[in-house]
This record gives C-alpha cells, sequence and structure tokens, in this order.
DNA sequence: CTGAAAGCGCTTACAG
DNA sequence: CTGAAAGCGCTTACAG
C-alpha cells in the first residue's frame, strides 16, 4: 500500500499539496499540478487510509447504529430493525458516511459505556432502546451526537423518530366508518407496548368522536399473536351481535382473525371486515389480501440518519419526536357492511 | 477526552507501561503498578482511541460487510441477508470485533475498487454477490482478507459458505417417499437461479434412485412467487391424474398451492401432500402448518465470521465451499397419500 | 499557489 | 520491570 509520502515523493509535491488535491481543499491548488498529482495517485494506486484520517482529523465519516436489546446476550435484528437498518444504510451511503455496529450487548452504564467511549464513530443511531434501562440516559451524557429510533423523547432530551401510531389508527378506524361500520371491535397486542396502549387509545378516541357507543364487550386484551387473534375472533364471531369488522392490533392478530372466519364459515369481506397493522411481506399474499396500515421503517431509518448527520455537521437538532406518517393499504379484506 | 499522555503525566509511568497494561502485555507489569494507572484511567475516565490504535497497529479490529446488490442504486437487505447480518454480529460480537458496512453501490473495478483501499476493515465478507459481475475477481484482486457467502467458489479461489441445497432437497423427496407418495410433483423457482436449478436436479436424480419413472408433465418451470404457484398447482390438480404431493421450489410458492387447493376443495394433507423451502416465519403460521426445509442462515454468517477472522489472525483457510446442513421441518402439510 | 513542521493518540523496537 | 524516541499516515496552522 502506498502512502502519501510515496505520492508525494514521486510526484515532487508536497504533502500539503497532496492533501489538498485529496480533499478538493481548503486551498486552491493549480490544474496543472492537481492533475500530475492525480495521474502519480493513480500510477502508484494510492487511497488515503481512513484511520490516518480520521486521527488527523479527529472525525471518523462514520455512523454507529445500536440495536435495542432485548435479551441481554443477543444482538436482536428483527423485520422492523432490518427495514430501519436499510434506511440508514440507504441516507449514509448518500453523503458516503460509513456505518458500524455496536455489537456488545448492554449491561449498564457501569460496565457498558466504556464501549462508546472510543471514538469509533462520529455519532450514534439507537434503534428501540429498551424503556427500563438506563442505556438512553447513559448514553446521553456521553458528548456523542445521539439520536433515537423509536423512543418517547420526553424521558432522555434526545432527537427521537417514529411512526404515528395515533394516525394510523385513525387511518383504520376512518376507513372503517367510511365503509359505513359501525359495530367494530378492536384485538390489542401486549397490554404493556407502548403501541398497543395507543392503538387501543386511539380507536376508542375516534369511536366515540364518531358519536358510537362504547361497547367493552368488543374491546379484547391479547397479545401480538396468530393465537390470541384467533381465540379472540372465535368469542367476537359467535356472540349474539357480532361485530361487522374488526381492527386487529397487528397483522400476526389478523391472521388469526381469518383462520377464525374460514372456520366458523365467516366470508371476508362480505360478512366481516378486517384490517391489519404494520404491513408484513405476508400481508399482500393472504387471501383476501389484507387491508392494513404500512409503517414507514425505511424512511425512519433515513430520516433519523439525515438528523443525526445534521447533528455531526454541527448544526442544532432539537431533541424532539419527530413523527412519520403511515399509510393505510386499502386491499381486499374491507367492504361496506352488509345490511 | 482524556488521552493516554493524560493517563502517563497524571500516574507518573511512561507511555509505554500505560500501553501494556492496556494491551495486558506484551510485556508484563508490575502489580500495584498496573492498579495504579487502572485507578488513573478511571479517575480520568480514559479509554482508548479505536483510530489511533488502528493507525499504529495497523490493524482496525474490524470486519466489513457487503451485500450483493441486485440493483445498482440500492443496498440490499432482504429478511436472508438480514439473518446472515445476525449472525456476523454474533459472532463478531463474540471476539469483540467490530462490523461496518460497505454502502457504496458496486459499478464496476475501475469505480468501485477504490473504496476497499481504505483500509478501514481487516478482512470483508461478502454476501450474495452478483455473478456476473466482476466484483468477486476484483476484490479478490486485493490484499484484503475476504470470505464469501452463497458463491460458486470455483470461480474466484475464495471461502464460501452456503446451505445445501442438495441435502435439503434429499430430505424433502426422501420425506415424502417414506410416507409412501410416488406420485410427487416439483414446482420450479427461476430457472436463471442456482438454487432453482439444483433443487431440481436433486428432485429428479432422488427420485430416479429410488426407482420412480420420470414423469415430465410433473416438473413445472415458473418463479419463486405465489403466483405461479398457484397457477401450476391448478394445472398439476385438474390433471385427470393428479400428484399425491407436491414439492414447491419455496415458501411462496407453496403458498399459491395453498391457495389453488382451497379453490378446487382439494384437502391437504388429506388429499395432496405439500413441502416448500426456506421456513419463512409466516410458513408456521399457515393452515395448515407448512412441512419446510430451514436454511441456516444465521449459522452461515456466524460461520463466514469465523472463518474471516481465522484468516485474519494469520491462519490458512482453504478456498473451499463450506456447505451447511439445512433441516426438514415436519408440520401438518404432509400425511401418507390417500389409498 | 506551495512547503516545512508539528500534531492527532496510540504502539513498538531499542535501551537500560 | 520501566522509559525515551520514533513511527503509523494523514491534516493543519504557520510561513513564504
Amino acid at each position: 500500500m502506498s502512502t502519501i509520502y510515496d505520492v508525494a515523493k514521486e510526484s515532487g509535491f508536497s504533502l500539503s499539496t497532496i492533501s489538498n488535491v485529496l480533499n478538493n481543499g481548503p486551498r486552491p491548488v493549480r490544474a496543472e499540478t492537481r492533475q500530475r498529482i492525480l495521474a502519480t495517485m493513480r500510477r502508484l494506486n494510492y487511497h488515503p487510509s481512513a484511520m490516518a484520517r480520521g486521527l488527523a482529523r479527529r472525525k471518523t465519516h462514520t455512523l454507529g447504529i445500536l440495536f435495542g436489546v432485548v435479551e441481554p446476550s443477543a444482538v436482536v435484528l428483527n423485520a422492523y430493525s432490518a427495514d430501519v437498518l436499510q434506511g440508514v444504510l440507504t441516507a449514509a451511503a448518500a453523503t458516503g458516511f460509513n456505518v458500524t455496529h455496536y455489537t456488545n450487548p448492554w449491561i449498564d452504564a457501569e460496565q457498558s459505556l466504556a464501549n462508546f467511549r472510543d471514538q469509533r464513530s462520529d455519532g450514534l443511531i439507537v434503534v428501540a432502546p429498551p424503556i427500563d434501562s438506563d442505556l438512553m440516559p447513559a448514553l446521553a451524557s456521553l458528548d456523542l451526537p445521539l439520536v433515537a429510533v423509536s423512543w418517547p423523547s420526553g424521558e432522555v432530551a434526545v432527537p427521537s423518530v417514529d411512526a404515528d401510531d395515533r394516525v394510523g389508527t385513525r387511518l383504520v378506524v376512518q376507513h372503517l366508518l367510511d365503509l359505513g361500520h359501525r359495530r367494530i371491535a378492536h384485538l390489542m397486542g401486549h397490554g404493556n407496548l407502548l403501541s398497543a396502549l395507543t392503538r387501543r387509545d386511539v380507536f376508542l378516541d375516534t369511536m366515540a368522536a364518531a358519536g358510537i357507543a362504547r361497547d367493552p364487550a368488543l374491546v379484547l386484551p391479547g397479545q401480538y399473536s396468530a393465537e390470541t387473534g384467533h381465540e379472540n375472533a372465535r368469542k367476537l364471531l359467535t356472540m349474539p351481535d357480532p361485530p361487522t369488522a374488526i381492527f386487529a392490533g397487528n397483522d400476526e392478530i389478523a391472521m388469526g382473525v381469518l383462520e377464525a372466519a374460514r372456520e366458523l364459515g365467516v366470508r371476508i369481506p362480505e360478512d366481516l371486515s378486517l384490517v391489519g397493522y404494520d404491513d408484513r411481506p405476508i400481508s399482500a399474499l393472504l387471501t383476501p389480501r389484507l387491508t392494513t396500515v404500512k409503517q414507514p421503517f425505511i424512511r425512519i431509518g433515513e430520516h433519523a440518519t439525515r438528523l443525526l448527520l445534521e447533528r455531526i455537521a454541527g448544526k442544532e437538532v432539537e431533541p424532539v419526536m419527530h413523527w412519520l406518517t403511515p399509510e393505510l393499504v386499502v386491499r381486499d379484506s374491507t367492504a361496506p357492511p352488509r345490511r
């Protein structure tokens, strides 16, 4: 590997001039000089060392990414995280930034914070940090620029990006109301997750705002799983006065509903309209193709990355929530109620 | 940020001694000296700079990862790649290595190879490089340690890791034969993909080895999609003498078969056994739960990482294929044929 | 427009 | 067991 010294010696120019050609500045270089130097670089197959550069500039031109860790020993990369990462990579590539993973699982600030002090990146994106951990407060205490994905910003003053479940839920309920449904049920996800609670609350609020009396029998607690979706749907569909539409907490729950409807001979969408949430890849392949809410995970990753790059560039970035808007994808599982 | 100089000044010891404490060697340090230095580090909140270290050692302690790019402008991170990445992260974390992404899309050697000359990583894992590109030959010409995932090793002498489709296919066919099936159909994936061709060829070979005469009407070309699965399954199931089992090229094709069977009133597994390939997350949630082949993507990532780490550590690693064994997951979509 | 020198924060022979 | 000095490959004031 040739170095900048080789280029200097070969071309006859000084280190400073080589460096200014390399970086297109800060000071000007005569066109002919530049050409000669570039030719020498090509001939020597020279490429600058990222590390030497980083050390001299005290900038790595690299973004760090850390995934919230559910079990201490595992790096968690679910479909959600993979899409966010996809967005991060795309946005980083657009500006020539590298992306590096922080892979050590977080134990606590005492043991784990040291990892983040080695200056291997210019800033950090934390994806879905656990709420009940000292991770975010500890990271925020560093002087490392920080942006979070899916983190309730109030707790620690960090800019944060997430999809707006309130908007998504309103889209769902409004869609069903517009079709003429009044008797709409909701199957909740895990009661200790913010998303499940938000979807339920906004469901109730939107129904109330539409002047529909609340029926507690139509809001069933559960899990984000096909199993509880199946179980709860059987309860609903065997009621004397079953709902004409079900808003499932997510697509997995909706798949359970689909199954229950099939077993009971309830046709979708003729007898029952069904809406999911998330738009998992499978949802467009189900029969019927599922109406659902597409979460903008890739865009979330891109947006978080742009915020972080601004912070790194020295701009002020307010520590507020950035809500991205999910999108209702209307397919074949919803229709007007029979009369 | 305090530096090693601060620690030296504060503790009264020299740079060399501090460095030897930091690295536990190479030369011994008196226990008391070590304690005093460690205490000083803690007090100053000192953590060594990854870049300064990297520059001095000419080792970054970092692995690079590059995803094969299908369309030039996109970083491709599908479910397959995400699982491989998961494995890479896990294995890298186990040895304290960092993982960094090479995000610039590959154009050609002339334009793109420079990216890989900046010494930002000690080695590179390439996931699913395109076959018809100069990417692998070009990368192999660098002095960067290289391991590929899903790359036919013969072409360029690089150690490569992949799941063995031959083993997986034999498991499928043997399972169906063991259940008593003789009239087994196969729905192929894209004819220009190695996996589709391998699965077809091994299907035919295994059937022949079992003494079953080949019936060309039972092997249909197609795509890795539910659509062609649906279409082809309708053809098969409306034959005068339909097959008693279908081996679908992958789970998506199998989903199309499921749909066609439902439309035609063909019960699975009573009237028809069905096997997929890949074990996508959805497959365990289908009705009936799909018998399929689980590909060890996470283990592939781990294995490739370990090979690369060995190369980096200076061990000889033969440029051969490492075949990992997929696993047959028997669920509810297969049963003995009716008689 | 160009050059010589110091510095980034470490590691590693070389000496003792 | 410990220290002083040179070096890793760049960038950046400082001079001209």
